[in-house]
DNA sequence: ATGGCAAATTGAATTTGA
């Protein structure tokens, strides 16, 4: 099973890139997320033509919104709603097997402080809830993928020293994370290949000059996987051309190979 | 709390992103 994750950011606007990237790559999974849209005007059909003829589709007006796209059946369907909001961020299905999560982590707004700033508490709470939640859960084979708005390692960010104080790269995020990801033992899927020395970005603002001369990116797209399917991974990448594609997502695809 | 941009919504300006 190949699976690629993307945060679109408009799905409408963005078609003609699902369709090269489909059609580069050929995943049998697609979970998107900023899909900016109602579910009755999700372009359903273009996408069932690209072969997705299995949609789950979480969206709403303007903002945030994820889908699940497939060749195969999605089962036992969940949209699953965080901190008493029904914002979209969170959509799962069984794929051949393997329960799938779709994530869109609140960004956090500005300012590094959940007192001075209710975007960055909201962000906190969202972490601990999902953290509490997995940890609930029985070790199922399970992918979580998504946009977690979260750049962990030092060589996930431009620059670690830089960054320190920026949203996205704190060390209360950077915190929450690995208590997450420690909540079913999820495996990095995409490190496990592209190894933690190795600087990796899947995100680069859109007000950067010359996006990739300037090369100042984070890795805030991820793609993890239960230990109990760890052994399936064959691979992974990031389609860092796709920042190039016009008209553009800041954030780039993310795949992973199983067998 | 900044910003060189971008998208959606509502009607040229505002909100949100990270």
């Amino acid at each position: 099973m190949r699976i690629v994750t993307w945060n679109i950011n408009s799905v409408r606007l963005r078609l003609d890139l699902i369709a090269e990237l489909v059609s580069q790559l050929r995943p049998d999974v697609l979970c998107l997320q900023e899909i900016k849209v109602v579910n009755e005007l999700f372009p359903s059909t273009a996408l069932s033509e690209l072969g997705f003829t299995h949609q789950a589709v979480a969206g709403m007006k303007s903002y945030n919104g994820v889908a699940i796209l497939s060749r195969q059946p999605i089962d036992n369907i969940k949209v699953n709603h965080w901190c008493d909001k029904e914002d979209c961020r969170h959509i799962q299905g069984d794929i051949d097997g393997i329960t799938v999560h779709n994530f869109y982590v609140p960004a956090g707004g500005d300012i590094p402080d959940p007192d001075l700033n209710v975007k960055f508490a909201h962000k906190l709470k969202f972490l601990d809830s999902v953290t509490d939640w997995f940890a609930k859960q029985s070790d199922h084979p399970a992918l979580l993928v998504g946009d977690l708005n979260i750049a962990p390692l030092e060589t996930d960010v431009w620059s670690h020293k830089q960054l320190l104080d920026v949203v996205s790269h704190t060390p209360i995020e950077v915190e929450k994370m690995a208590a997450w990801q420690q909540s079913l033992n999820w495996v990095d899927a995409v490190r496990k290949f592209i190894t933690p020395d190795l600087k990796l970005y899947t995100w680069w603002s859109y007000r950067a000059g010359d996006w990739n001369a300037s090369d100042r990116g984070r890795r805030l797209d991820h793609i993890w996987a239960t230990p109990s399917i760890e052994h399936r991974l064959t691979g992974a990448m990031v389609i860092r051309e796709a920042r190039g594609w016009q008209p553009a997502s800041d954030h780039v695809p993310v795949m992973v190979d199983l067998v």
